[in-house]
RNA sequence: GGGCGAGUGGCGGAAUUGGUAGACGCGUUGGUCUUAGGAACCAAUAUGGCAACAUGUGAAGGUUCGAGUCCUUUCUCGCCUACCA
């Protein structure tokens, strides 16, 4: 017998799909489709455990809805630019083109070794011309609509990057991807207008139904919706300023009103900017305001003008007006009104600048004496101390009683605020999709006529040059626009553009026209499964969002605003770490051991070496496996059994080399018993035999599991499921069947294995002469039901014993059952009973009387 | 500070949604075969007890004939997010 020569039989099953084209999906309106999709990988060298498990569960998914009877597609292509092509060109010497090709070759290769089922006829990538240059059209489109704008401001400069982040790429103050401590600069960007959508992206989350909950409650918080009103403040002072208006979502605590705070890039701080004491204090906000720990302890700070504000509703009073380092210029108006008793923050600066505290608020227990002390009171109650106020319900009745009292004396007005900024997608960055604009030399704005679209990007780089390499290129920055001699944008555009409307582009990847065919866009899209991880919850998914919105604004032949109907976030692979003695981290394959317990250096037996806890797969903690590596060693069938076998997919997976060599073995061992099956195939006859109705009753139920458990994601117990057919197999198969049984039903088996392990499937099929089948196998609910039952017996809620009975037998013969079993009678004999629950088939809890 | 999620054997994790807790895998133990085995196969494996039996899903209460599952309180851990006015 030989054995399961997986690198021979893998290969040749990837060549026949190759052969037959057969994934390749075409659009067909008779046919129900399905469009399945992985997030698509950047093409950073070799394919990593992520992806595995990522394209894995698609994999599985794809493969059964194709056999479901669904036209599916499931595409893939590669999110081609990027800074690390630039940087890696830079390193070597070489062309970022070439670098990202020579990528994709090595990565399209890994991902076909691990079988997948993927239209490989619609790959896309996105740094060919082919791709961007409908990016370029959507841009003047979407600039057409009035979706696009170009405004100088501040922006969060990366210095190691040398390149403009967006808000939401900036993370405890550092770049995403640099981790740099991030500069703010003044410059001029172009800006996606995506909070024109605000509403809209946050009502949508709701339709939502297939998106985890975590997911929606990300993207709600990120696009912070907030009900309150704007209030004009006047202002009195030395300076040319009349009036600074503040957002407030408690306008009914103006009565404690004590300060005003500004931020430091408030527009009023320009009539500073040449006092030394500002600049001082301007500089120490920007130092405190990234670190994590002036964060944590939140120290406020504040510089004093000499500028007093009118509380609106009480023109007597006059408070001082601040800069203060918690105010934000990004929020509001960047201005706040301090009621300290009402909020923590304001009390904090209160307390340090010995500002008043009037309480305003009162819990309803308190009385009207009731004091602030150290913290700030948030709750509901009722107003006090505000005259007119007095009395009203907090919060809804007072905040909105507030808003039109406020509305009736014209000192502001309601107002919804939204924390989402526009998106500004400016990249300083040569290897990237250049932006189709153009200056003349007026400094005014042209967009590139369609026809001289693309804009492609200068072949020949200077990649060593400081700063966006694309200024240098004097030769490539010149065009004419309808006479007139301009010079192309150097930015190129923000690389989640590019992944913001791909999954449109697998509609029709070969459209010359356009980016993407309506009809068959109408017939693919929405996507039904996305899957990919959970890192992305906002930024790829916002921005997906915002671009099918921004495509069917005005647009009357396509319209649809959700590009995902369902989403699934998988965990991340994990493994653990290892440290030597001198605490240098060390990988899997550098540590030896001889006892299974403790464990040292290779070569070094001295050097003992500290196993931490598992953590994500990462090159600098050296915890990494390479898929590769992997399935060259076991195949690409152990791997995808064993990454999808030990935990549910939407939680973290440990890496284990024994679950590895478990998944391993499961294969060969699938293989050993295929053997026997067919040589028992080969050995039976057609008369009916006494395993027959079990065999029946196994698959059916099989089939009817591995149904739920595929359509819940609980990929983890169909691997279980698949060693339970195993060990049935195993055990039954020295019984006897009737011949077309065990065909019909071991066919069936393999089907239901063939998502995961398709390979080995497709082998078995072939070795026993089956015709291979395309069709998921249908349960016949006649043989779900066992016509035995085991019934659970209580006395008093705690379980006495089990009677195996009749299905469907009724409770009296139960009754009379029990009274013959010595084990379970003894405890009921002569005793009264009270009361009996019974449930067919299942339970029956006999309650006595004592 | 806010939000979300999770606590089940030595470990990863199952449990038809209120009805036999611990499927399946790893690990461990014993056995068979073998020159050997880090191979293969067989068996055992929640805890205590020879046993009958008792206890057992982070903790404490509650609802119920019956709770891992529902409710209340509480503890621990993980992830995300953060001066959002």
């Amino acid at each position: 017998m030989e054995r399961y020569n997986f690198k021979k039989i893998e290969e040749k099953w990837q060549n026949f799909w190759i052969r037959n084209k057969s994934f390749k999906s075409e659009m067909n309106l008779k046919l129900k489709k399905f469009y399945c999709l992985e997030m698509f990988p950047y093409p950073s060298g070799k394919i990593h455990m992520g992806h595995v498990r990522n394209y894995t569960i698609g994999d599985v998914l794809s493969r059964y809805k194709s056999m479901q009877g669904f036209n599916v597609l499931h595409p893939m292509g590669w999110d081609s630019f990027g800074m690390p092509a630039e940087n890696a060109a830079r390193e070597n010497d070489l062309h970022p083109k070439d670098w990202t090709e020579k990528n994709i070759s090595v990565m399209k290769k890994q991902l076909k070794s691990l079988g997948l089922s993927i239209d490989w006829d619609r790959e896309i990538s996105t740094c060919n011309e082919d791709y961007f240059k409908h990016q370029q059209l959507f841009f003047i489109e979407m600039f057409e609509k009035g979706l696009v704008y170009r405004k100088e401001n501040y922006v969060n400069w990366d210095p190691i990057d040398q390149t403009v982040l967006a808000n939401e790429q900036v993370i405890d103050g550092k770049g995403w991807r640099s981790g740099a401590v991030v500069e703010r600069k003044k410059l001029n960007q172009w800006f996606f207008n995506i909070s024109k959508f605000s509403e809209s992206l946050l009502e949508s989350l709701n339709s939502l139904k297939n998106w985890p909950k975590k997911v929606k409650t990300m993207q709600a918080n990120w696009i912070g919706k907030s009900f309150g009103c704007e209030i004009n403040f006047k202002i009195k002072g030395d300076l040319p300023i009349n009036e600074i208006k503040c957002f407030t979502t408690r306008p009914d605590t103006l009565f404690g009103f004590s300060f005003l705070a500004v931020s430091v890039d408030h527009p009023i701080s320009k009539f500073y900017q040449d006092d030394p004491k500002f600049k001082k204090f301007k500089d120490e906000c920007s130092k405190t305001g990234t670190t994590e720990e002036s964060i944590a302890q939140g120290e406020k700070i504040g510089f004093k003008t000499n500028l007093l504000a009118t509380n609106p509703l009480n023109e007597n009073e006059k408070v001082p007006v601040y800069f203060a380092n918690f105010v934000l210029m990004d929020y509001g108006f960047g201005a706040v009104f301090g009621c300290p008793a009402h909020d923590q923050r304001d009390l904090d600066f209160a307390l340090k600048y010995n500002l008043p505290v009037r309480t305003v608020v009162k819990p309803p227990e308190e009385n009207d004496d009731f004091k602030i002390n150290n913290e700030a009171y948030t709750g509901g109650g009722v107003i006090i101390n505000s005259k007119f106020l007095d009395g009203l319900k907090v919060p809804d009745e007072s905040i909105i009683k507030t808003i039109n009292i406020i509305e009736e004396k014209k000192i502001g007005k309601k107002t919804i605020n939204f924390r989402l900024k526009d998106w500004g997608v400016s990249r300083q960055r040569y290897w990237g999709c250049p932006i189709p604009i153009a200056y003349d030399k007026d400094g005014n704005v042209h967009t590139i006529p369609k026809n001289k679209l693309p804009i492609k990007l200068p072949e020949k780089i200077n990649l060593k040059a400081k700063g966006n390499p694309l200024n240098l290129e004097n030769e490539w920055r010149k065009i004419s626009i309808n006479g007139l001699e301009c010079l192309k944008e150097t930015d190129t555009l923000d690389t989640f553009v590019d992944s913001s409307w791909y999954f449109l582009r697998f509609c029709s990847p070969n459209d010359k026209e356009y980016g993407f065919d309506y009809d068959a866009a109408k017939y693919w899209m929405p996507v039904d499964q996305y899957i990919g991880g959970i890192e992305h919850a906002i930024l790829h998914l916002l921005y997906s969002r915002f671009f099918m919105r921004a495509i069917t604004y005005k647009n009357e032949n396509f319209s649809l605003s959700e590009p995902f109907e369902s989403l699934f976030t998988q965990g991340m692979v994990c493994h653990e770490t290892y440290k030597d003695k001198n605490n240098n981290w060390l990988s899997p394959d550098e540590i030896e051991t001889n006892d299974g317990k403790n464990f040292f250096k290779k070569n070094d037996p001295n050097n003992t070496v500290s196993i931490g806890p598992a953590e994500s797969m990462s090159k600098s903690k050296k915890n990494t496996i390479d898929p590769a590596e992997m399935i060259k060693n076991y195949g690409a069938d152990a791997v995808r059994l064993f990454i999808l076998s030990d935990s549910p997919p939407e939680k973290d997976v440990q890496w284990s080399e024994q679950g590895m060599l478990a998944s391993y073995k499961f294969i060969q061992k699938f293989w050993l018993i295929n053997n026997r099956i067919k040589e028992k195939i080969e050995t039976s006859t057609n008369n009916n035999q006494k395993g027959d109705l079990d065999l029946k009753k196994f698959t059916n139920q099989l089939i009817n599991k591995i149904d739920n458990n595929l359509e819940k994601f609980n990929y983890n117990v169909i691997i279980a499921n698949m060693h339970e057919t195993y060990n049935y197999l195993n055990k039954v198969l020295s019984g006897q069947f009737n011949r077309e049984v065990l065909i019909e039903n071991y066919k069936k088996i393999l089907t239901v294995m063939s998502p995961v392990i398709p390979h080995l499937v497709n082998e078995c099929f072939e070795v026993n002469n089956f015709s291979i089948s395309q069709k998921w196998p249908l349960v016949n609910k006649k043989y779900l039901s066992e016509e035995t039952v085991s019934i659970v017996v209580q006395i008093g809620g705690k379980k006495r014993g089990i009677i195996k009975t009749k299905k469907d037998t009724e409770e009296k013969t139960i009754m009379d059952l029990i009274s013959k079993e010595d084990r379970i009678n003894k405890s009921i004999k002569n005793k009264k009973i009270n009361k009996v629950f019974f449930v067919k088939n299942r339970l029956i809890n006999i309650l006595l009387n004592d």
